[in-house]
DNA sequence: ATGGCAAATTGAATTTGA
């Protein structure tokens, strides 16, 4: 089964772009952050026509949202809300017996301090909730994915020197995310395939005047597995050419074959 | 905290992203 996360920046204005990705890289399920959109607007018909019928969605006016595509049956849906609020950051499906974690955490703001900083206050406490949520219902045969707005090591970044102080690479960040992996169990799979030392991208700005000459990426988006499936991780793909696509995401898919 | 941009909403300017 093909596994894949994309932070698609408004999935009405990158339709098309949505079903190339589908078609072109196999993907048996597709797991979208950022929709932005409400579920009524949702292009579900289109997507379904093309072959992927079965749809999780969570999504409200102009911000966020979730949605899990598929070509097999969901077979249980559920979603939490994180930091009392209820801003459709999250939704989880069950497809073929693996539990789908879809997550989108909060970007945070631009001030690496919550003292100064009320959105970087509610990104570390999202991290914290979703932490505990992981220890109080240990989870297996289970896949996150999703845009986690962290970099967490060294080689995630274009220069974690010039970054260290700036928000999705600080230190409590990098520290708070690496434990929340641990103390639910999750295994990196992006990392157990391509091993440690390789730099890894799944961001590029906007603002670059050439993303690829200027290069200044950050390794933004991530796919875990529990322990459990971690044998079965059989390839994991960054499709980085999305990038230089026509108005394309600043973000790209990556995707996880898993046996 | 940068930034050369982008998207959604409301109706030219604001908010958010990271």
């Amino acid at each position: 089964m093909r596994i894949a996360t994309w932070n698609i920046n408004s999935v009405r204005l990158r339709l098309s772009q949505v079903l190339r990705v589908l078609e072109e890289y196999d993907f048996d399920v597709l797991c979208l952050q950022e929709t932005k959109t409400r579920d009524v607007s949702f292009p579900a018909n289109e997507i379904a026509e093309a072959g992927w019928p079965y749809q999780a969605i969570r999504g409200e006016k102009s911000y966020n949202g979730v949605a899990i595509l598929s070509r097999f049956p969901i077979e249980k849906k559920s979603y939490q809300d994180w930091v009392g609020k209820r801003d459709c950051r999250h939704i989880a499906a069950q497809i073929k017996g693996i539990n789908i974690h879809n997550i989108y955490l909060p970007a945070g703001g631009d001030i690496p301090d919550r003292d100064e900083n009320i959105k970087f206050g509610h990104k570390l406490d999202f991290v914290s909730e979703v932490t505990e949520y992981f220890e109080q219902n240990k989870p297996s045969k289970s896949v996150l994915v999703g845009d986690l707005n962290i970099a967490p090591l060294a080689e995630d970044v274009w220069s974690t020197k010039q970054l260290r102080n700036v928000v999705s690479h600080s230190d409590i960040e990098r520290v708070n995310l690496i434990a929340m992996q641990e103390r639910g169990g999750w295994v990196d799979a992006v990392r157990d395939f391509f091993g440690a030392d390789e730099r890894l991208y799944s961001w590029w700005s906007y603002r670059a005047r050439d993303y690829i000459s200027s290069n200044r990426g950050r390794r933004l988006d991530h796919v875990w597995t529990t322990t459990d499936l971690a044998p079965q991780i059989q390839k994991v793909e960054i499709h980085t050419n999305t990038r230089g696509w026509k108005q394309p995401s600043d973000h790209v898919p990556i995707s996880l074959q898993l046996g």
